[in-house]
DNA sequence: GCCAACGTTGGC
DNA sequence: GCCAACGTTGGC
């Protein structure tokens, strides 16, 4: 087995909060709607099943990050690209050519406490993270295996 | 509500 | 291939 990797999920809880996930049948959903070629890209080239992810509230009181999800489905065709109807519909995506793509997560737990945006910019060892960095927009990001540990340890403090 | 930063589009 | 215009993201 390959080690897991790391990622950072955004979502703005107005739309879709870690609530949402939880509540979900068997607390797993899909991640449509990315519409970012580099984001797809990543999610359609290095997400494996087992991977972890940290569920980010953005846009939110406060913007931090709320829980743990584990990818349980890789890459496939995101279908509103293809929903006429969807807010989320592409045009250019196409069955025979999909443009889009998303993976399924699976809420793991909520985090004891949430780790708040601002705490993470205090904190030396994530100023890495394309979360802090100036005009990093990505929807979902990569997260080293040092920055999760430390994140989820800010969380039982 | 504002707006800086960014990705995408389309004219040329 | 350039780049201005546009729409979106997302913190403030």
């Amino acid at each position: 087995m390959p080690p897991v990797n790391y990622w950072l999920f955004k979502s703005e809880p107005t739309a879709y909060s870690y609530e949402d996930l939880q509540n979900e049948d068997d607390h797993t959903a899909e991640w449509d709607g990315v519409r970012n070629f580099q984001a797809r890209n990543l999610m359609r080239d290095e997400m494996k099943i087992g991977d972890r992810v940290l569920f980010y509230h953005s846009n939110a009181k406060p913007m931090a990050v709320v829980g743990t999800a584990t990818i349980v489905k890789e890459a496939y065709p995101d279908h509103t690209a293809l929903d006429p109807r969807s807010k989320y519909y592409d045009p250019k995506s196409t069955p025979d050519n999909p443009i889009w793509m998303m993976v399924d997560i699976k809420a793991d737990r909520a985090l004891a406490r949430p780790v708040t945006l601002q705490e993470i910019k205090q904190t030396p060892a994530l100023e890495n993270m394309p979360l802090v960095r100036k005009g990093m927009r990505l929807s979902v990001q990569p997260v080293r295996a040092s920055e999760w540990e430390v994140i989820l340890s800010m969380s039982e403090l």
